[in-house]
DNA sequence: GGTAGTTTGTCAACCGATTGCCACCGCGGC
DNA sequence: GCCGCGGTGGCAATCGGTTGACAAACTACC
């Protein structure tokens, strides 16, 4: 019992504690202001006096405290990144691309979810900002008027969503748009329809604004379904007023709308892609798993991903590097066009 | 000339200031240590004086800075989690899990991936540890000995790989085998394949050491064939070896070899699951995407999430609230087996 | 040798909270 | 009238770094 008593705590909690500048000084010889000046200040220092120091910090395992530096400097050396839904298969590449690029540049990622509702979105943008020299929000379903708010305390960076005045990463959704047109053309198609995503995402309405310029100039009728939750459900849902419509193929908001339409399409005895074209957007995980697999228009979002954190970090250190390349979408054939049935 | 100086470091620089406890003491008349206890010690000041701070930190829009806060108490009120691979479906819910936990207890997350690499993974811990309040390391690939030294440091929770002394969730993983044997056995499959994953994994030898343990019971042999890696790619490599190897049937490491392995059939011609069955693991997202979908041994990685994050505030925080739940696998059946071709 | 100029390192204040210790207040009891 | 006590609130140290101001030491030049 009383080996219990004592052993619990100790092994429990007597942890190992972390060196310090303090630490470092003292078997070094100088002053603390000296150690962090050597530590971060390469050339401030006399040469020797340095390596010494640095010596001494490696024996000692020596870890700056993130928290200790923050205090003074203001700067935590952590970037936010929130998005809607962090299953969606569509923000994979997006977070794996930021959080490369976060590493890379020395930063630390935190990842949150608003699942797909603005008031926890403001929330948990709340909870983080203090947190961190600044914020990527992706698809995200707040006010401009919050947005603003946002961003004049830290810096922001919005994906797939613009406004003035805030930093932006937009995909160009045209280029894969055009090719994905030029192909329903080719194979026939004349009627086409939109399975619209959620009634605030910006990006729906882009793409659907998009398709609405680029289709008449090709001879094409197309119309808009939805909006729609951008699920698999959501896209089962969209095939009775799909079959109604008597179009001949569809364009879904994403690629889980998409698959969901064709497999509801499965259930029902309708051949994709004989009696139905399908295509979907995003080229997510997956997409080519399915019989037939998804033709799809591929959005970059690893580079977007890329491009937002490098876009943060120019703001948030003042580096003025914009970093303002284009993200093309492109489109991606595979199994789920044909020519439209007669 | 002038302008400009005074014009862009105000706008881009001269953000919104946050309040401090210092502010609410001077609006409310009093000191900052008693906002301090007003703020989180409720009761220990006078009711009065409380519900005066309380409304001067209302006005100022007073938000508390976890950094400060974290200095002197030690406290950083985030939790780090730590997985191979972000973009790996099998980990999807799990961070899921994970995130929704995190939030609930008032915590923040933090994420990391370390490439499937002990190397980037170690470091990773490392950046993380001295702002985190304890670590999740999920599939690690680190050696006992570099996980004692960081458990020493911080509390650790590991997921999918056992240590004594070291808080652990581990499947159980035998239901879900056994009931997918039972099957197979059922469709007359005598002889046996495990598609190995990466020879670190806990988890391939924990599977495979369950199979090798309730295969023989059943009248069926099993061989090892492997080890390969954890992707689509390490299962269509795997289809040479399964051919050579005779055997009707193949359990695979993860879902994802099990659709590589699937995709290599088709390429190959041979019929899946008439000339062999496929069985995967985990019930990642898209399993059911193929044709045919893969039957597959489910693991509750969400509940994994959410038990290692309560175990880990438990150690935080020294709540004993060990949360001993078990995490049973299931088998999920759909159609990637079928009767042991004669 | 004296003076100016340049390194190099130290002092001390500060970031924003927390907390142990103490002082003050009013009150009741003896 | 004095003492003790519980309830409030303030003082000041502390966490671990950073940084402007300055002093000491050294260099160089006349």
């Amino acid at each position: 019992m009383v080996d219990a008593e004592n052993a619990a705590p100790a092994s429990i909690g007597a942890r190992k504690v972390p060196a310090t500048i303090y630490d470092i000084a003292r078997v070094a010889g100088v002053s603390p202001s000296t150690v962090s000046r050597a530590l971060n200040k390469p050339g401030r220092i006399n040469a020797k006096t340095e390596q010494r120091i640095k010596e001494a910090a490696a024996s000692l395992d020596y870890r700056l405290n993130p928290m200790a530096r923050a205090l003074p400097t203001g700067r935590t050396g952590t970037l936010g990144l929130l998005l809607s839904d962090i299953t969606n298969p569509v923000y994979f590449n997006l977070v794996r691309g930021a959080e490369r690029v976060t590493a890379e540049e020395g930063y630390t990622l935190v990842l949150a979810e608003s699942q797909e509702s603005a008031e926890v979105e403001i929330e948990t943008a709340e909870r983080l900002l203090p947190s961190v020299d600044g914020l990527v929000l992706v698809s995200t379903r707040l006010a401009d008027e919050d947005l603003r708010e946002l961003a004049e305390r830290k810096p922001l960076v919005l994906v797939n969503r613009e406004l003035d005045a805030v930093p932006t990463i937009v995909p160009d959704v045209a280029p894969g748009i055009r090719d994905a047109l030029d192909h329903l053309a080719e194979l026939g198609h004349r009627s086409l329809a939109f399975l619209a995503g959620p009634p605030a995402s910006f990006m729906s309405r882009l793409r659907w604004e998009t398709l609405l310029d680029e289709a008449p100039s090709r001879g094409m009728t197309i119309v808009e379904i939805g909006p729609g939750a951008p699920t698999l459900e959501g896209g089962r849902e969209g095939l009775r007023r799909v079959r109604a419509s008597g179009v001949t193929a569809v364009i879904a908001y994403n690629d889980l709308m998409a698959i969901g339409l064709l497999r509801a399409c499965q259930d029902a005895g309708i051949a994709v892609p004989e009696q139905l074209s399908i295509i979907g957007f995003d080229d997510i995980f997956g997409s080519d798993f399915t019989t037939p697999p998804i033709s799809t228009i591929r959005t970059p979002l690893d580079l977007a991903g890329e491009a937002a954190v490098h876009r943060l970090i120019a703001a948030v250190d003042r580096s003025g590097n914009g970093d303002g390349r284009e993200l093309a979408t492109e489109f991606v054939l595979r199994g789920s066009t044909a020519a439209a049935r007669s």
